[in-house]
DNA sequence: CCCTGATTCGC
DNA sequence: GCGAATCAGG
């Protein structure tokens, strides 16, 4: 696969909207994620947007070693400027987002250890086998943070977000889902199994 | 381990 | 110019 004009224009379009190198290289194809940002780098775009990183200390650099920097190029960034295009949605794009979206946000200083919020639905709406294992795999959970948390990794939350008590499951997650098999077992409840369940 | 981007350097 | 290998993080 080469560069064409098209390739390298999803490149750019890609890199600007905050997609990763190898979700760029996975959409364009033929290519690895090294390839990506071997491109990225070449074209000059590496910094998206200025970085909140890295500055404070510029480094005096007195006289470390004549690097050969084929060009300090000053790169003012004039950018393009233009893209009046505020955002481009983008129809049938992936879906990025976590399903949840619940708030982490403080909640009320009082609740002691009531259920939290999360999915958790009622419990007397699961089945007994799903929740026997829910309960199991949370023993086992990875405990992670949300940075923690890929594509490959349980997104169950476990524990009251107001609390420190609270993680991520963690754990494998189903391929194309966003939990682990016991997870997606009491998240994904077929109708039938939930209709005229009684206590 | 999983993942990020950054850099190097033979091709 | 290209990108695998490698590096440096999270």
């Amino acid at each position: 696969m080469s560069w064409t004009d098209e390739r390298v224009e999803t490149l750019k379009r890609m890199w600007s909207e905050g997609q990763s190198a190898s979700a760029i290289a996975k959409e364009l194809g033929g290519v690895t994620r090294n390839a990506v940002i071997g491109k990225v780098h070449r074209l000059g775009l590496s910094n998206r947007t200025e970085e909140a990183e890295a500055a404070p200390t510029p480094e005096p650099t007195p006289e470390k070693k004549a690097e050969k920097k084929p060009a300090p190029s000053p790169k003012p960034a004039p950018a393009p400027a233009a893209e009046p295009v505020a955002a481009k949605p983008e129809p049938a794009a992936a879906q990025p987002a976590t399903q949840p979206a619940f708030t982490p946000v403080p909640r009320r200083p009082i609740v002691p250890a009531g259920q939290p919020l999360p999915p958790q639905p009622s419990a007397n709406e699961i089945s007994p086998e799903a929740l026997a294992s829910v309960r199991e795999v949370e023993k086992k959970s990875r405990k992670l943070t949300l940075m923690e948390l890929t594509e490959r990794t349980c997104k169950w939350p476990i524990g009251d977000p107001a609390t420190d008590k609270f993680w991520f499951c963690g754990l494998p997650s189903q391929p194309g889902k966003p939990y682990c098999e016991a997870h997606v077992g009491v998240a994904f409840q077929p109708m039938s199994s939930r209709r005229d369940r009684r206590r």
